[in-house]
DNA sequence: GGCTGTATGTGGACGCCGTTCACATTGCCA
DNA sequence: TGGCAATGTGAACGGCGTCCACATACAGCC
């Protein structure tokens, strides 16, 4: 069977393309400016046929905020994956932990609307079956850092967190034009030197 | 002259009162739940009304933003003020450091929505004539640490980014729910831990 | 004290929003 | 082939931010 040329009263996978339209709404316009009736006008639809995927805008937002957590974890790991090989294992371990601070600013700079959407006020819950979660990555090198001794054994605990806070904060104070570096100054570069400040911290006993 | 003792036709002083019902409505249901209608209704006023003091209901969230900044700035302070004295300067330096973090997250833990509205995306420039700026207070205790020689020398650029950035970091973190600390973990034990690590990080020669 | 201009507040309107509901259309499967 | 579940439509509701013409009150000047 086939159908009308032009437009068939089922879109086929009006979801995907709810989900791809509000990306691109978001990027374009931030959280607050997507609108789902926005959304759907743009994929050609009425606005409750969005109804028929999404519980409500809040659920369709949660998607593209999925999508794009998903997204920021694939960038990392293919960020970490380009790390030059060391012999040394503590520094190897060192670098890709300063490394993954470094990733997890540039993806939020390269994209701040969907950072906020993915990691911002309106996260609920890390999403599930993310093959490269940004979060693990985090875990993954200061694992490493921790098998290779480069932690002092009393600050083990919750030393994902410091790398994390660092470049979080920065991301954020940044996207939010909360600080300001200055002409000249290269973001990504203060990134690795929070994050080799952190790194240092984190080998020193207590 | 006297009024009517229930409503009189001008209200005294409107901005003010917008302003404390705007801060209330944050509080209550966050900076999207405060609609300048309800704002007003709460009032007992016309929402057009509030167009006679604020330009917009950006506006008026701005000024929500500006007392809340200047509270957590007051705050902090005092809970600076009530430091022990030390007789070693670069032990009370580092410790100042540290009780910035931690003064700055248990802020940000108490009063999550004026946080956000005050540090969050609608940031619009540090408010000026704050007398105690938590930014300064910032500044200062860095300031400290650097002239007690608790910094190495190529670590002064950007010191006072990376206590900023963890706590804020960490702030934003958990109000978001994007951690959780679990059960028992007290948060600004970790907020402490957190800006230990940053401190001793500084004084290290990178 | 009265007049007048300016500041302040009102009520109604506009268009947009999220959401719901009865109804229309289509694909699928028995 | 018939019928059912899935999917999309259109109209409606109340709430929102914002603007406008109009009403009211205050303040300064004669």
């Amino acid at each position: 069977m086939f159908r009308m040329a032009d437009r068939p009263y089922h879109h086929g996978d009006l979801e995907r393309a709810l989900v791809d339209a509000a990306t691109a709404l978001v990027v374009a316009r931030g959280v607050d400016g997507c609108s789902l009736r926005e959304v759907a006008r743009a994929v050609g639809v009425s606005p409750s046929a969005a109804y028929r995927h999404f519980d409500d805008r809040a659920a369709l937002l949660a998607a593209v905020a999925r999508r794009a957590y998903a997204d920021m974890g694939a960038t990392m790991r293919a960020e970490l994956d380009a790390l030059p090989v060391r012999r040394d294992a503590g520094r190897a371990a060192r670098e890709r932990a300063v490394a993954v601070g470094v990733a997890y600013v540039r993806w939020a700079l390269a994209e701040p609307e969907r950072f906020r959407a993915a990691l911002g006020p309106l996260f609920d819950g890390s999403p599930q079956g993310i093959e490269d979660d940004p979060y693990h990555l985090l875990q993954g090198a200061v694992a490493d850092l921790a098998a290779t001794g480069q932690i002092a054994p009393e600050r083990l605990d919750g030393a994902d967190l410091a790398i994390w806070t660092a470049a979080h904060g920065l991301a954020a104070l940044l996207l939010d034009g909360v600080v300001d570096l200055g002409p000249g100054a290269d973001p990504l570069d203060r990134a690795r030197t929070l994050a080799e400040v952190v790194v240092a911290g984190l080998a020193l006993p207590a």
